[in-house]
DNA sequence: AAAATAGTGTCTATTAGACAATATGTC
DNA sequence: GACATATTGTCTAATAGACACTATTTT
């Protein structure tokens, strides 16, 4: 083979809502190998023909599986980022995906844990490689797919109630979403099969009890609502 | 450098409008190495160290400058594929874009040519590697995103009519659109600065004459309607 | 009973879409 | 004037969103 070749890796964004502050958090790994040994990053892995891997998508998998022993609820790939100065061995590609999990996730190990997103947007924390950058435009993803499909609920518990709902699209959006929206959202999405209502419900420390949704995705592609939200 | 490398390229799924049949048409380029020498595929440019790109999106640049002489009126990154398979050389990715071009673009060369996209999607014409299915992928993200963005504008000629819009929008979603829609659409674009009535008129053959208009984009990312196309 | 929270019903604004009415050209 | 085509205006349907009202629980 020729010399015309280049470092290539696929890296996750993967984001859960943290199950206390429902606010979306990042796995991050800390990396055991130079470069930027013993620093929090992205957990991903290496793509070439001596990997296990059969295509990009299998990798993405193996990269969460393996590092994390996480399985996603959603997995997308978001874009890939290459350029001669974003890994100091040199040319290099990085295919990043979007992950979405079930809060209640454990992770398990010394080297892997969740990490608020916002302080990481806000460069309080920075990431090396271009990894910031990764992580900002993922979660642009998100944000954008937000406003008119069910992304957030991959975000959300199990069982869950409007206010777990309202309060994952709140967090994908980063800002205030309108509860009656949410509501007919849910609404409809139950006509079509794709939430149910368990008939459980949920009390609260006070009030009226919640009712108990379930998301049922029917596809693999999200639902997508024909109008936005935040038209205004 | 260690071996951990493979082979990675940049390919164009570049669109216009047929200036007569008005409908999709792809650009595609002779081949003139092996593999698959002499076969029409997309045109695209390997990257790596050695090429003299500083970044992907300069590498999709250089692709459509170098191979085709042109330059797109939109240009997008669409993803990544990657497997084991698609190229016989090994391991391979390729990053692909998706650019719309004016009308009127002239291709010099023998090795150059537009294709009707129709006979691709069908598989009635083959293209090498997994360019079909790049092609495929890149036509189904400009239909998603024709539903709620100005997207078919840009492929749309410099002083266009209402007609013109409208055939656009439909080749874009492979449907037939609502005429009243896209004044509606062409009416609020023009409220927020993208697009302009020229004040100019185009004669048909009999009738009416017709409004032209032009396309204006006030920024890089396109325009976002709050409403799908389609709802129905 | 009072307070707190959940859920329902009603009304408005916006825009896609259907279609009738009107305007402006060619033959 | 007849006809073809473009444009405007009117009406309907669907849904986001605001908000008042009702329901169900704890204290």
């Amino acid at each position: 083979m020729s010399t015309a070749e280049v470092l290539a890796s696929v890296d996750i964004v993967a984001l859960r809502l943290s199950p206390h502050s429902q606010r979306l958090e990042v796995l991050l790994h800390q990396r055991e190998r130079e470069p930027h040994a013993g620093q929090w990053a992205l957990p991903g892995v290496i793509v070439n023909g001596r990997t296990p891997d059969n295509s990009l998508d299998a990798a993405a998998e193996r990269a969460l599986a393996e590092k994390a022993r996480v399985q996603p609820r959603h997995l997308e790939q978001v874009g890939t980022e290459g350029n001669a100065f974003r890994d100091p061995r040199g040319w290099s590609l990085s295919t990043y995906y979007l992950a979405l999990l079930d809060p209640d996730v454990d992770v398990e190990g010394e080297h892997l844990a969740f990490h608020d997103l916002d302080s990481l947007l806000s460069r309080r924390v920075l990431l090396p490689f271009d990894h910031g950058l990764l992580v900002e435009r993922a979660v642009e993803r998100l944000a954008a797919k937000s406003v008119y499909t069910n992304l957030p609920l991959y975000l959300v518990p199990e069982r869950f109630t409007v206010l777990d709902a309202l309060a994952a699209m709140q967090a994908c959006l980063g800002q205030a979403v309108n509860g009656t929206s949410v509501r007919k959202r849910l609404e409809r999405m139950k006509g079509e099969g794709w939430v149910e209502d368990t008939g459980e419900k949920h009390q609260p420390r006070l009030g009226r009890p919640q009712q108990l949704y379930r998301h049922t995705p029917r596809e693999a592609r999200a639902f997508v609502f024909d109008r936005s939200l935040l038209a205004g």
